[in-house]
DNA sequence: GAATAGCATATTGTATGCAATCAAAAATCA
DNA sequence: TGATTTTTGATTGCATACAATATGCTATTC
């Protein structure tokens, strides 16, 4: 029987996000965004007075993100946005790869009629913004956009291991740099692994989800956020 | 030239490890050796005691811990130990899977002769280790033959995701309850795991990590540590 | 007698203060 | 002049204090 909890007590369920998981929301999105770019020092107290907090739920938020890899802390002397420098770049590519494998066959086993939909929207949405100053809000719906087609796998644990990677590899091609021509390409392959996702075509899409993810990489040695490796990457 | 400081404050260059990573050993031991188990609250206050740090560096451990899985916290509640419900279980089971695959091609690529020696070190340790009383320290090497041979494939960003999967799974079959039986029968299993490591023999040693995987959930499962789900587990 | 309102306690969430540490600029000496 | 030491400022690490919130009990009312 529900407890029935009543009047406004209820509605304290609506925003009980701590600062700190808030916090963490807000700088994922400046990395994701290139506001915040690989290498960029986070220093506490400068941080915890633009976002409005004090440090102690600034700190624990950077101790989060710095547990999933997106800053790196060292002792004394502060956290710094994590950019991969190319080796670790290479890693993330290829086990990203493997998990669009497996993920393009749960994705088209289970995707339903109305992620489609969603999924169909961001792409209409992000088709209309094709000018350079809608970049940073093309960016945050391609996140959602790809976001979405994970959570489609619908298995928790390999959808926050590659929400996880995708971040880290967002951070690789530092939006402010992007071109528009690049975003109308990613248009494009958007829309055929759409159609993929409609045909429920779990080979050609796992090929089309990897082929669209090294050429983000792409951009990003071209762009010159990230320098290629001097040797070998094929690991 | 050294500094030279004067009295004890020149040791402290000693041991900079802060306060939270050390915390978070300490936490995820107590997890590892079933001295916490799946459920169990943690208030703060009363840890922060018995770990003889103040409430701040121990919430952030805690963040910390919650953003790889193992705590899960809810707001204005507390933290709890993170054991997963059988649907999960079989996630964690599931995707770790697909690592050992790709991650056995690398190891027995990869694997120096001196990691073999250091895992075979730690198989004939824990062989020595049959009796009862010497399960938890059975335990921590088993957790060492494990992590070192992840490390072997040199991938950080495959080490660092299998890594945390591996504790994760850990968390379910709660050491204090595990037998002696067993024990004995995951040295065989590590006995041959570590020849077909010297085999460099991919395909047989994904298979064999993937049965002892499988077989140390069998092992929740009987021992009561994990409830099986209803209906079918065939993700 | 059951249910609800109010109160008391305990626990979490956040802010602030102080000590320790680090980095870089100024000063000193060879 | 160049290297080394000193010093100073800034920043991090930790502890403590205070505020907000939840939880459990008691008392009161219908």
């Amino acid at each position: 029987m529900k407890p029935a909890r009543r009047g406004l007590s209820g509605l304290s369920g609506l925003n009980v996000t701590p600062f700190p998981e808030r916090v963490v929301e807000m700088i994922s999105d400046l990395i994701a965004t290139g506001e915040l770019r690989g290498g960029d020092r986070l220093t506490e107290k400068a941080l915890a007075d633009v976002l409005g907090v004090s440090r102690t739920p600034l700190r624990e938020a950077i101790k989060i993100l710095a547990a999933r890899g997106l800053l790196k802390t060292r002792p004394n002397a502060g956290a710094v946005v994590n950019l991969p420098d190319a080796r670790e770049a290479a890693e993330l590519v290829q086990v990203m790869g493997w998990l669009w494998d497996k993920m393009a066959v749960l994705v088209a086993e289970r995707i339903t009629d109305e992620r489609l939909a969603e999924i169909e929207t961001y792409h209409e949405q992000m088709r209309a913004l094709d000018r350079q100053d809608q970049m940073l809000e093309w960016a945050k719906i391609n996140r959602r956009f790809h976001e979405s087609i994970v959570l489609a796998s619908d298995n928790s644990v390999l959808c926050e291991i590659a929400l996880n990677l995708q971040t880290r590899i967002y951070l690789c091609f530092a939006i402010g740099q992007r071109s528009v021509a690049r975003q109308a390409q990613a248009n494009e392959e958007h829309g055929r692994i759409l159609a993929m996702l409609k045909d429920r075509d779990s080979v050609r899409l796992a090929k089309a989800l990897m082929a669209h993810t090294e050429r983000a990489f792409e951009t990003a040695y071209e762009t010159g956020v990230l320098e290629r490796g001097s040797d070998d990457e094929s690991l």
